[in-house]
DNA sequence: CAGATTAACCAAAGCGCTTTGATACACTGT
DNA sequence: ACAGTGTATCAAAGCGCTTTGGTTAATCTG
């Protein structure tokens, strides 16, 4: 069924079955509710390829997924965060574009996605510190958002970010007033913008009480478990151990756990573990009390945030970049204690 | 730049050029070279609607994903079986659209998809017994490829599944034959087609064997931890509790652990655990010797073989639909033991 | 060397929609 | 009675591509 077809069958013109069914005044009301009326019956939706090319505009966003080189790793917070823009999306009648595509490949994918046209604006998922691709949306004219931030960006762009650095710096803050001094930091990517903030939190907690990092308290890498109980292992057992653990994400902290208890200490009461907690659907920070003492912010309801603030840009682009900062929420879970003597 | 502007640039017609672009032969291969070079130089790519719009392909292939009611919860395998097929996908040059909606809305989004006909097939997840949405497919006719199975389904349709029967059949028979007799299944959310052969392939364990299942000691619901945790807890604090956990994925199993250490006692030594392990990149089972005996199948591969296989049916749509069973490894690791007595 | 074939190209139609610019037909107000 | 103003409709162009059905000139047959 499409629309000439619809049109014949009422015996009007396109013209005025496409403007009936797009909420044109110029069309009366009698007319307009029996054109809707055939058009649901009939089952007719606009095709959108043609629809697309008629207006120009995609009603679509694009979202390229780097699958970072060797490990084909996946980031564990995107099924949240799809679920989050795709909620809105779906709202607003915008199709979810997705390509996956090696970190390497990144750059042509998005030249690709416009040159094709075939999104309205993209969004730009865990930015590195100096991020090309932003450089490269700009070229293009996309309109884009960034999830995170690129510290070394000089001019505007629309973000939507937590606070990464105040929650390090909170988190680290919690745990030295309960008298811990040797914690140790099981960071993300560092390349990764995130990241880097977090460590600065860490840094700056700790120089405000005079005390100095020690390089053998501070890893990063990709938030695995297994990175997470690999490290807590090894600093466990070093000549001198630290205290607490502060963890980039809970699966990295479930792998703190898991050292911690294979060495024969407990959780909570021999070391602290404080965590960021993305409130992951499938991986809930326990049911009433929680397991862990957590930075939480919803990754999901940053997707919801991200989503509406790219929307509104692409309505609207010669609007100023809108920018947004999303503080966590410091809970204290069981999973921390004052530090042992 | 359009096809148009650059014909026009290479005193070409439309035809021309988009022939020599396509591969057709009656171009010469002296303007080919030169129009692709032009192309190239550009940076042309056809736009993918007026493309889709002309040919009546979409070259792209849609995943619904339905977001369960009240919790909103997405599944953690997403993101790696995302990745498996998003790899197949850009390497034949599809793309991937996607759309999040709500469990009810599920049916008219794909109704939409085709009406809009925005894609040439889709994938369907987590298939229910009974499954509505295969009968819906057919009258469509919109070519698609089921990611497990439809038990109730009567006609072939085309499938990729893991043997999840004969995995917990055997991963139950190993329990037994440690000399485990009271097993507690954490099951998946059992109106799921999976979860209820899981089901089954641990029910004819316990049979082979003489044993009578005890509803107490079988649960289902999302794969959670705290599901894991608040099921074992419940379990290992009741009269007779189980000495060994068959769970349905490493999340789950993650919580299981936790109750059981809450508990005071060790896994491995004390109560021993199976779980389905979907060798997922962010959750790799330990890195050499597995924390956890597993049924091993990795997500991500499956992702990429259901991809071609529904890339050949869009290719050639008169093929009896494929189907392919794949079995997983049970792979020994530290979560198991003989029963103690 | 006329006629058939082939190689290389092109003009124009068509995919299904939106949108521009008309048109036809009431109504007003003077 | 007449210009003016809405109101409700339509025909046709155009979005950027593919594809059908040519055309032309060169090459091959017998």
């Amino acid at each position: 069924m499409n629309l000439k077809e619809l049109a014949e069958l009422l015996g009007l013109s396109q013209t005025t079955v496409s403007r009936a069914l797009n909420g044109y005044p110029e069309v009366s009301e009698a007319t307009r509710t029996r054109v809707q009326r055939l058009a649901q019956a009939h089952n007719y939706s606009p095709n959108a390829r043609a629809k697309g090319l008629a207006t120009g505009r995609a009603h679509a966003i694009g979202h390229v997924i780097p699958i970072s080189g060797s490990h084909e790793m996946v980031n564990p917070v995107f099924g949240d965060f799809i679920s989050g823009v795709g909620e809105v999306y779906a709202r607003e009648g915008y199709d979810l574009m997705m390509s996956v595509v090696p970190s390497d490949d990144e750059l042509p994918a998005y030249r690709d996605m416009l040159a094709r046209s075939s999104v309205d604006g993209v969004v730009l998922h865990a930015p590195m510190m100096d991020e090309p691709r932003i450089a490269l949306m700009r070229e293009l004219g996309l309109p884009f958002i960034v999830h995170g931030r690129a510290s070394n960006e000089a001019k505007p762009y629309a973000w939507l970010d937590v606070n990464n650095k105040s929650a390090f710096l909170r988190a680290s803050d919690f745990l030295l007033d309960l008298g811990h001094r040797r914690i140790a930091l099981i960071n993300g990517d560092e390349s990764k913008d995130f990241a880097h903030r977090r460590r600065e939190g860490y840094l700056e907690a700790l120089a405000a009480r005079g005390l100095t990092p020690e390089p053998a308290l501070m890893r990063s890498s990709e938030m695995t478990e297994v990175f997470g109980y690999q490290s807590a292992r090894d600093m466990l057992a070093g000549a001198n151990p630290p205290s607490a653990f502060l963890a980039a994400s809970m699966i990295t902290a479930i792998g703190i756990r898991r050292a911690i208890e294979d060495a024969g200490l407990r959780m909570g009461r021999d070391i602290s573990v404080v965590t960021f907690d993305d409130d992951l659907s499938y991986l809930k920070n326990g049911s009433d009390v929680p397991i862990f003492t957590a930075c939480r912010s919803s990754v999901r309801s940053a997707g919801v945030q991200l989503a509406e603030m790219l929307l509104r840009q692409i309505a609207d682009p010669s609007a100023p970049p809108e920018t947004r900062l999303l503080e966590v929420e410091l809970i204290a879970g069981r999973s921390t204690g004052p530090v042992r003597v």
